[in-house]
DNA sequence: TCAAAGGCGCCAA
DNA sequence: CTTGGCGCCTTTG
């Protein structure tokens, strides 16, 4: 996508780069999904897509936020299915309604803010 | 300041 | 499809 206006001030705090990407993330809807690229860019990161995925990392067990969400790009998912997170990300998925074949999923039809045309 | 690393991303072969 | 390579942003030693 075009390179977004960051959103936030380049010094802005962690707390704040975190802060909004968890804000973002709490907007996914259920049944969509965006990238950590994506994520990044819409939370006024840029492109800090790797930075993101750490913060996946960081996150509470019980986190209510839906970082299973968030996948690689392409609509790929990184996380190894063996992975407690991978196994509960692709469970997540399915039971939102998504098809996941071959650790992608559809992002035309899945994708967040991808091009729905005809639904 | 330099080097290494991370749930990444894109391009070339 | 799989590899290999480089770029990106941030944190840590």
């Amino acid at each position: 996508m075009a390179d977004l206006p960051p959103l936030l001030p380049p010094a802005a705090d962690a707390d704040a780069r975190r802060a909004a990407v968890y804000l973002v993330m709490s907007q996914i809807p259920p049944g969509k999904v965006v990238s950590y690229g994506e994520l990044a860019a819409m939370a006024g990161l840029g492109r800090a897509a790797r930075w993101v995925g750490r913060l996946m990392s960081q996150l509470p067990d019980g986190t209510s936020l839906p970082w299973h969400r968030v996948i690689a790009a392409g609509g790929r998912l990184s996380l190894p299915a063996g992975s407690p997170a991978g196994h509960e990300q692709r469970m997540r998925l399915r039971a939102e309604g998504l098809t996941i074949i071959n650790d992608r999923v559809d992002m035309r039809r899945h994708g967040w803010h991808s091009t729905e045309h005809s639904g």
